[in-house]
DNA sequence: TCTTGATTCAAACGAACGTTTGAATTATCT
DNA sequence: AGATAATTCAAACGTTCGTTTGAATCAAGA
C-alpha cells in the first residue's frame, strides 16, 4: 500500500501537530515528539530526513486538502452560475468553510492545526514560504478574480485590499479566539462553527462591498 | 537620573527587537544579541535576570505607550462628544493610529515591532499573557463599551464578535503585509500608512454596523 | 585619595538540542 | 526456509544554548 502512510509516520505527524501548537516550532524537541508518539528518536530522521521537513509534511497534511476543497466549491459555484458573477457571500463560504470544517469535524486536533496556522504565518524562519507559493498562489489567483466579477466597483487593487482584510478577519478569530473568550468574560465561543462563519461571512460582505 | 533607561539596557532591547523579529523567540539566542549590541553576553543576566524577562520587557517597552496613547485618544474623543456617543469611526482610529504611529515613526524598527506583536500573539509560550491581562484588560473593556454606544442596536455579545474582527483586520494587515504583497504582486504596500487606516477603518466600520 | 558599590568581562558550567551510526529486528518475496 | 530490503533501536556525536562565577574595571562620595 504505497499511498497509506506509515503507522509510525502518522503517528509522528500527529504528535508533532498537538505539541508544536501548544509550545512553538523551536520549543518542541524531536525527543519530546518521539516520546509522545512511542517511536525511537531517530525514526524521525528516517521517515521525513530533517526536523524542517517534518514541520513542513505536517502543515502540508492539513493545508492541501483545505486549499483543494476551496478551489473545487469555487469550481462548482461558477459552473452553477452559468456566467454569472458569484454572489459574494458564497465566495466568502467556499474561501471559508473548509478551515472551518477540519476544525468542526478533527475536533481538538482541528483546532490545533488552527494554532500551527498562525504560528506559521507569524513565524520567520519561512516554514510556509515554499507552501504559499506552491499551494496559495493558485487560490489568491482564482478568488481574487471571482471578487472582481461580483464586485465589479472595487480597483485591482482594491480587491486585493479587502480580500487581504477579509483574510484578517478569519485568521485572527479562528486562531486566537482565547484571546476573545477572555475579554469577552466567555460569552463568545467558537462551539458553534455555523453560527460563527455566519456572523464572519456577514461581516467581511458588509465590508467589501461597502464604498467610503 | 533614574528614568532614563542604561546605555546597555537599551541597546540590548534595541537589538533584542530587531534580531528576535528577524529571526522569532527561541531562534534568537543571547549571544547573537548580545553581539548585535556590541555588550557583553552576560549583560542580559545583568540587567534582566532571564531571557524570557528581557523579551518581556522588549514587548512592554512598545506596548505601554501604544495602549496610553488608545485610551487618552479615547478620552479625548468622549469628553469632545459631551455625552454623545463617539461616532464609529473615531472609536477605530483611536484604536488603530497608535499602532501605526509606530510604525510611520520609527521606521523600520516600527514595523519590526509589528512582527513582533503577530509573533506574540501565536506563541504559546505565555509571553503576552501577563501583559495582556494587564495593559490590554482596560482598553478592551473601554473600547467595547464606547462601541456598544455608538452602535445601540448590537447585543453585547455581537459587539464582542466584531471587535475581535476589527482587530483581525488590522492586526493581520499591519503584521503580514509582506502575504499581500506578494499575492498582489507588489501593487499593494503598506508606505501610505493614512491611506491604509482609511481603508481599514471604512472596511471595519461597515462590517461593525451591518445588521444582517 | 581611598573606599564602596555598580558594571563589565572572559571563562566555564551543565543541560538539551538535531543528527548520525551501526547493529538488531522485522517484514517481504522467491 | 532463506535472502534481501525496510525499519527500529540504543548509544553516541559535536554543537549550541541560558546561566553562573569571580575577578577586573569603572563611577562617585567621604
Amino acid at each position: 500500500m504505497p499511498e497509506t502512510i506509515h503507522a509510525t509516520k502518522l503517528a509522528i505527524l500527529r504528535a508533532t501537530e498537538r505539541l508544536v501548537a501548544a509550545h512553538g516550532f523551536e520549543a518542541t524537541s524531536l525527543r519530546a515528539i518521539t516520546a509522545a508518539a512511542k517511536v525511537n528518536l531517530a525514526a524521525v530522521n528516517y521517515h521525513f530526513s530533517t526536523k524542517d521537513a517534518l514541520i513542513l509534511a505536517m502543515l502540508n497534511r492539513r493545508l492541501r486538502p483545505i486549499n483543494e476543497a476551496r478551489l473545487a466549491l469555487l469550481d462548482q459555484l461558477e459552473n452553477g452560475a452559468a456566467g454569472e458573477p458569484v454572489p459574494l457571500e458564497e465566495i466568502l463560504e467556499a474561501l471559508f468553510r473548509p478551515v472551518l470544517e477540519v476544525v468542526s469535524r478533527r475536533g481538538k486536533s482541528g483546532r490545533d492545526f488552527l494554532r500551527l496556522l498562525a504560528l506559521a504565518l507569524a513565524a520567520p524562519g519561512a516554514y510556509l514560504k515554499p507552501l504559499v507559493e506552491k499551494e496559495f498562489s493558485e487560490k489568491a489567483r482564482r478568488f481574487h478574480l471571482a471578487l472582481r466579477r461580483a464586485l465589479p466597483h472595487l480597483s485591482d487593487a482594491e480587491a486585493h485590499w479587502r480580500l487581504h482584510f477579509a483574510h484578517g478577519v478569519f485568521i485572527h478569530t479562528v486562531a486566537h479566539s482565547e484571546v476573545l473568550a477572555c475579554t469577552s468574560r466567555g460569552r463568545c465561543r467558537l462551539t458553534d462553527s455555523e453560527a460563527v462563519l455566519r456572523r464572519i461571512i456577514d461581516f467581511c460582505a458588509a465590508g467589501l462591498r461597502q464604498s467610503a
